[in-house]
DNA sequence: TGGGAAACGTAAACATAGTTGTCGAAATGG
DNA sequence: CCATTTCGACAACTATGTTTACGTTTCCCA
């Protein structure tokens, strides 16, 4: 009488769900004046932060090499999101910021993400909304975010 | 007092969630005699079918062109996964279908899910993991899958 | 019946991810 | 002071997707 669901229904759906937010978020994204900026690019700004960061720490963040992390860095500064500039007490290192520009897509992105949390809220109801993301919480606890998603999908 | 988790955690552990779930299958699955089956041909496999299908039909169902289909069904075919045998009914048509070593693979991939999803509900308890699951179809409904997951991702 | 339109599969050219390997420049430390 | 390490950049390669194009086969209608 249990009558579980498949378990690869759950997957499916988690992704689905996934996909789901960051496509609305980038759809309000182009609308509010950066049409330019990919999922990709979200995160990777995300791991950048406030503070800035340097090429071989954000590879170590996202779980992808230097050289990788060294690339999106210039498609993100071509599009004026980031800028790289010289540690004045390393020659070596450049640190690379975001720009004012960079800075107000990852301020309206944290606005529209909440956005669509309260669609959802309102959805399932303040109640089971606590519930759900508390249980979502529990089940990844301790897993560690990873960017290279196109060479760990398909091989 | 709500003190609401900000929105952007949402799609972060909604995609944690699915990756602890894929690696895990595809570990087990490398223990189980498919070392080199990717996240994506299971997608595709399941996609197949035990019917079989085209490589139109095929993309159509994954969201890709019918030209990225047939390249992952060329590599699919040299895994051994799964033949191209030509329509007796039309000459045009190539119906992909999966080997026997394939539906192996798919067979084992749902014991394995189901597995991964009872250990799921025995971090939740039997009640929430069922009450997470409906909320989650309830948020996704009415969503289409699409496998286009590199170009979509980073564009 | 015949010919144009549509569907199927394949290939080439291109763009975008990622990776590894290599290298020069700068900092570190024994 | 020199060897080792670190950082950033470049080249070569793989894997994914896309668009464009083409030859073959089928379908449909005038």
């Amino acid at each position: 009488m249990s009558s579980d669901p498949p378990g690869f229904e759950l997957p499916l759906r988690l992704l689905l769900g996934f996909r789901m937010l960051i496509d609305d978020l980038h759809a309000e994204l182009a609308r509010r004046g950066h049409p330019d900026v990919r999922p990709m690019h979200g995160f990777v700004m995300q791991a950048i932060g406030v503070e800035g960061t340097t090429a071989v720490e954000l590879g170590r963040r996202l779980g992808i090499s230097k050289q990788a992390a060294g690339k999106t860095v210039g498609t993100l500064e071509q599009l004026g999101y980031v800028e790289r500039a010289c540690d004045p007490g390393d020659a070596r290192r450049k640190i690379v910021r975001l720009t004012p520009y960079g800075l107000e897509s990852l301020a309206l992105s944290a606005r529209v993400f909440d956005e669509l949390r309260a669609r959802w809220a309102g959805t399932l109801g303040p109640e089971r909304m606590r519930a759900f993301e508390t249980d979502l919480r529990a089940l990844t606890e301790g897993e560690t975010f990873r960017l290279d998603v196109p060479g760990w999908f398909g091989a």
